[in-house]
DNA sequence: TTATATGCAAACTGTTTGCACGTAG
DNA sequence: CTACGTGCAAACAGTTTGCATATAA
């Protein structure tokens, strides 16, 4: 045993690391060891603090650098697709919303369209599932390539936000 | 016929607000119109640049002030839960990610934690429904509050931001 | 007439970037 | 040795707030 890693999972991510061409730092190992170790789907500020306790100088800015390389390398996944800006839809009867529904979600320009499927709206959560949580609504979010986003696809454009860049 | 309403739900909203104390402005009737007519669930600036061609020295300030004073009296919703900030999750495989899963978020902490439920993982979408969507992934989020919330839930805290508020 | 809403500008949070320095490969 | 990563500070995007003015009730 010459690497001796701390968690069974470390090797994989230093083999996926390589694999991808990135380069194993002491930042990027602690930051994947703290998302890989919390089960609540962190934030990059979250994140942050829990590293900085090993790693005192650590920079938020290189968090935020390394999630996004990891998740453009595949080793990191985001949980929240429309984390850019709320979305609002009216909630009086009558105007297509109020009763419970589903969404249709581009994952390219973002827009977010009804769904209506009554097998969706029939879903409950089992009470041994829900970890002691009072569960108050069951959205079934789909997420896809739009109309639109399919017919200019000729440039691929994999980056998060395809919309209003400036600079 | 006295106020001739131009939509159909107009008068409804109208009811709506006086029931809540809410004054019945040109601005609110027009923000609630916009969102109302888009099937797109617009963001705040979405809903500011539609509202502007008609009200043309109408402030974002406004749309947001009026956006949180509708939600708040029940006419207006987010579809966005967490979109104050990113969050993230390992995607390798071992490290509890990587296959396709689901989440339980507590509204009032905003706190996220996965979800093992076969039943969501055999949805799929009937094609006639996808709006012409290429389908990529189908995720179950369910709603609710947590037990940690629960039991300090003396203080029913109805607010949108329970976490680290400042000045 | 009075409570509430509006518009502006300034402040604040979360995120991204440019650049000089440091370190893995 | 060289490409890539890090840390800092400054810039940005989205959102919120204080206050003076305007308007609904």
């Amino acid at each position: 045993l010459v690497a001796t890693p701390r968690r069974p999972d470390e090797a994989a991510f230093i083999a996926h690391c390589r694999a991808r061409g990135l380069a194993v730092t002491e930042q990027r190992l602690a930051i994947f060891a703290a998302l890989a170790a919390s089960r609540t789907h962190p934030s990059a500020e979250q994140i942050f603090l829990a590293v900085r306790e090993k790693l005192p100088n650590l920079s938020l800015a290189t968090v935020y650098k390394n999630l996004e390389a990891l998740r453009a390398a595949g080793a990191v996944g985001d949980v929240n697709t429309l984390h850019e800006q709320g979305r609002y839809e009216s909630a009086l009867p009558g105007t297509g919303a109020g009763t419970p529904h589903h969404h249709l979600v581009c994952v390219s320009c973002k827009k977010v369209l009804d769904l209506q499927d009554d097998r969706f709206d029939a879903l409950r959560v089992s009470a041994r599932l829900t970890q002691g949580f009072e569960v108050r609504a069951v959205r079934v979010q789909v997420e896809g390539v739009c109309p639109d986003c399919r017919a200019r696809a000729k440039a691929p454009s994999r980056s998060r936000k395809p919309i209003s860049r400036r600079r």
